[in-house]
DNA sequence: ACCTTAAATCAATTTTATTTGATTAAATTA
DNA sequence: TAATTTAATCAAATAAAATTGATTTAAGGT
């Protein structure tokens, strides 16, 4: 059977988006990433690599798929970079009940569990 | 340099669990399929088909796969497969926002859109 | 200028996921 | 019972993602 596109390409464009999100997020390093810089806020690489128990190379790699699909932010000063939760993305992306392990708690107004 | 786990193995379980939802999750195909069966509801795997464009056995791979996941639930009716959104999990993972496309309405009391 | 540190990138390899076409199994129809 | 329909599964081929170790670039420090 021929491959029949059925849905339009504005919907297409919106697939497209939200499927980068989520292989970004379908790592369970990256989640663990994910959650380190949501309890521990804006980390380095540097700060970042003993605790994930990475090599460096890896966990740049794992980084920029993350950045790659917005769910994080880099800044870099000097020689360091430093990685924090895109809260927007996370936010409009996952469920409040997910705040614990990924959401960073915006305002303040207490976590979900 | 060595790999040290460093999270605590409970935590460890939970991000499986995740990664492979999102995993899921992460496909342009399976996402369309989602949004049809969040639109139509319960559908049979023969009404899917000709809907996503797509040839049987890719189709039941990527079923089986959101199946696994437990995003989407399957009932037998002698030769027929229907599956339907599983709304628990989708609706626990995913944001209000998101209700539009992947998120049925539940209570029916409007979507976010 | 030289050495060190931080972190990104690269190329080669390995691992994992997807596609394809064929086969199978069970239910239904003629 | 024989032929058909529905849909799952299988094995082989292809494609995509992850890992590894080395290299590169830029910033600091001596």
């Amino acid at each position: 059977m021929k491959e029949i596109p059925v849905t339009d390409s504005k919907m297409e464009q919106q697939f497209l988006l939200y499927k980068q999100k989520f292989k970004a997020l379908a790592d369970e390093k990256r989640l663990e990433i994910l959650h380190i810089l949501c309890t521990d806020g804006t980390s380095c690489v540097c700060d970042l690599q003993p605790k994930i128990g990475m090599t460096q190379s890896k966990l740049s790699y794992h980084l920029k798929i993350m950045l790659d699909a917005d769910l994080i932010s880099r800044t870099e000063k000097g020689t360091w970079s430093y990685y924090a939760i895109n809260e927007d993305t996370i936010n409009h992306l996952l469920s409040e009940e997910l705040c614990c392990l990924f959401r960073p708690d915006g305002n303040s107004s207490g976590c979900c569990c």
